[in-house]
DNA sequence: GCGGCTACATCGTGAAAAGCGATGATTTCC
DNA sequence: GGAAATCATCGCTTTTCACGATGTAGCCGC
C-alpha cells in the first residue's frame, strides 16, 4: 500500500540534509543556493534527492515569491537531520583535535622512569595539550607486553614486533650506608660476600646480577623488595648495600642523604639501558609522536651520569 | 604546516561510515564488502575517500592474510562514526513511524466538539497509532485562525486559505424548565421577550439571534455564559430558556434529564453548521489525514438530530 | 628460497550522478 | 494583463561510482 522505499540509511547524504537545514532557514531555494555556493537548479535536485530518499516531501512550495514551508514530513527529517549534521560536525572536531594533539594515549612504564622522566614528559604533554586523556600503567608482567598501549618504557629491548628507541644509559651505582666504603669509587671485588639488598628479578635485574658476578664477586642478597623507600631505608639501616641504577639513586633524591654514600663502582658495571618502545607497522596518533619526541628530549636533558666513566 | 584539509562536514558520507564499520568488524576489506554487496575494489575506494575526507588514514594494512587494525584516527572516526549511523538510523525511523501514522498533530476545537466528537476521534486515533502526540487547544478568539494547528473545528467557515469538510448539521433546540412548554415543537414567536440564557456572542451565536429576531422574537437575554453546565442549571432555575444546538444539549445527557424539557422550535432555525478545516496547499501528514477521516466518520455515526424536520 | 595463498591497491571502463546554465511553469503583486 | 519571483526541468559536461581484472605486498609451507 505504501510505496516501498528501499529506505537504506545510507541513501541519506548529509550533503542533502544541510542543503534542507538551508532552505528551511532561508525560506527559498536561490538564497540557500547562495549560502552553500550552488545554483539554484542544484538545491533544487538536491532536495528531490532528499525527497526521495525519505519518500515523501519535504517542503511544501506555493509557487510565487513566497517561501516554502517544511511540510509534518519535513520537520521530522529536519528535526533528526540537525542532529545528524551536528554530529557529523562533532565528528570533524574531534578528528582535528585529534589531529592538533588532542586524544588518547597509553603509556606503560616502570619504578624509576615513573618517578624521574614520565612526571616531565606528562607535564610538558599537558601543557601543550590541555584536553589530551593521558593514561599511565605501571602493571610489569614478567616479560613486558606491548598490548593496547601506545608507549611502553623498559628496561631492556621488547622481542614483539616493536619499535624502539634508547633513551639513556643509566649506569649502576654503589648506595651504601654513610661510612661502610671511603669515598670514591669502589671497587667491585669489594662487593664479594657482602650483604645486599636488592631489587626482585624482574626487568634488568638478573642480568645486572650476573654482571656482578662475572665481574668475580658473589654478594649475599639479604633481602628483595621492588619498594625503593624500603630499599634505601634498609642501606640506611644497615642490612646491606644495594647496587642501583642512577635513575633510581637520583629519584630518591639520595646524593644529599646524609645517612647514605654513593660510589661509582671499578670496573663499572654495563649500565642499564632504558628503551622506549611502540608497535611497529602502525600509525601512530600525533600524541604519540609527540610523546616521543619529549621523551627523548627529557632524557638527554638528564644531568649525564657520569656515562661510562 | 598540515596538508589544507577542506574539512567540509559533508565531505564524509554515511555510506562510507557504514563501510568502515563493516570493514573494522568484519576485519578484512573483502568480507566487509561481502557483507554489504560490493567488492573488494569498492570497498578498498570508499575507505581511501574516507581517509581524504578525514586527512589520514584509518586502518592499518599490515599485508598478507592479516587483519587490517584501526589507527587512532580510525578510533576516534569509528567511535564518532557509529554515533552517526545510530542517528541516522534514527532518523529513518522516525520517518517510518510518520508514515506509520505516528507523530504528532495539532487541533483546535471548541465546547460543542469537545463534549461530543473528539472524546471519540482522539480514542480511535490513539487505538491505531498508540505513538502519537494528540495536542487540542480550546483557545477561541473572537476570529478562529488555523495558525500551527493541523485541523481546527469551528461552526462555520474560516476566512484563510482552507479546505474544509462540513461534519454535520446542527439543529438548533429549544431547552426549558419542564413545564414552562407543552410537550412537542414550539412555535418561534412564543420566544418573544420571553427570558432567556444564551452563550456569548461568539461563534455563531449572533448568527443564531438574528435568525430568532428574523423570525418574528425579541426574546430577553437575561445571562451570558460559555458554560453549558451552568446555563443549564439556570434554566433548570427557571430563570429562562435557552436555545442551544443539538450538540450541546445531546453533550450535556439532557434528555434524560427530569428537570429540563427539550423542543423543537417551528419554523426551525436554520442549523448550525459544524465544519472541520485544514490549510489549503500544505502536504497533511498520514496522522491529519487519518483525523479527517475518523472524524468523518464519527460525525456521521451521531444519530441524526431530526434533520431538517 | 620459492611458489602458493591471501589480501589490499590500482587501472580501465561503462553507467550513474552531480552540478551548471538556460528554459519552462506557476503564482503573486502592481 | 504584464512584470517579477520562484521552483522544476532539460540538455550538457564533468565527476564519481562500482565493477572486473590486474598489480603488489606480506605470510606460509615445502
Amino acid at each position: 500500500m505504501c510505496v516501498v522505499t528501499l529506505g537504506l540509511v545510507t541513501d541519506i547524504e548529509l550533503r542533502h540534509l544541510a542543503a534542507m537545514a538551508a532552505v528551511a532557514e532561508e525560506g527559498t531555494f536561490g538564497r540557500a543556493a547562495a549560502r552553500l555556493g550552488y545554483t539554484q537548479s542544484t538545491i533544487s535536485q538536491q532536495i528531490a534527492a532528499l525527497e526521495r530518499a525519505v519518500g515523501g516531501q519535504v517542503f511544501d512550495r506555493p509557487g510565487g515569491p513566497r517561501p516554502v514551508r517544511l511540510t509534518p514530513l519535513g520537520s521530522v527529517v529536519l528535526g533528526q537531520g540537525r542532529d545528524l549534521l551536528a554530529r557529523a560536525e562533532a565528528l570533524a572536531d574531534a578528528v582535528d583535535r585529534f589531529k592538533a594533539g588532542d586524544g588518547r594515549i597509553d603509556i606503560g612504564t616502570f619504578q624509576s622512569v615513573s618517578n624521574v622522566i614520565l612526571p616531565s614528559v606528562v607535564r610538558r604533554l599537558r601543557d601543550e595539550h590541555p584536553g589530551c586523556d593521558i593514561r599511565l600503567s605501571e602493571e610489569e608482567p614478567d616479560q613486558p607486553r606491548i598490548g593496547d598501549l601506545d608507549l611502553l618504557f623498559y628496561d631492556g629491548r621488547v622481542d614483539d614486533d616493536v619499535e624502539h628507541l634508547k633513551l639513556l644509559d643509566d649506569p649502576y651505582l654503589l648506595v651504601a650506608r654513610a661510612g661502610t666504603f671511603p669515598d670514591g669509587p669502589v671497587p667491585l671485588e669489594r662487593l664479594d660476600g657482602a650483604p645486599m639488598v636488592a631489587w626482585p628479578l624482574t626487568c634488568s635485574q638478573p642480568w645486572m646480577e650476573q654482571a656482578v658476578t662475572r665481574g668475580g664477586a658473589r654478594p649475599r642478597i639479604v633481602f628483595r623488595t621492588a619498594v625503593n623507600d624500603t630499599l634505601l631505608s634498609m642501606v640506611r639501616a644497615g642490612l646491606g648495600s644495594a647496587v642501583l641504577p642512577w635513575l633510581a639513586v637520583r629519584g630518591a633524591g639520595v646524593p644529599s642523604d646524609g645517612g647514605l654514600s654513593v660510589h661509582e663502582l671499578r670496573p663499572s658495571l654495563p649500565p642499564r639501558e632504558i628503551y622506549l618502545h611502540w608497535r611497529a607497522g602502525r600509525t601512530r596518533s600525533p600524541l604519540a609522536r609527540r610523546a616521543i619526541d619529549i621523551a627523548a628530549e627529557v632524557a638527554a636533558g638528564l644531568a649525564p651520569p657520569s656515562a661510562g666513566a
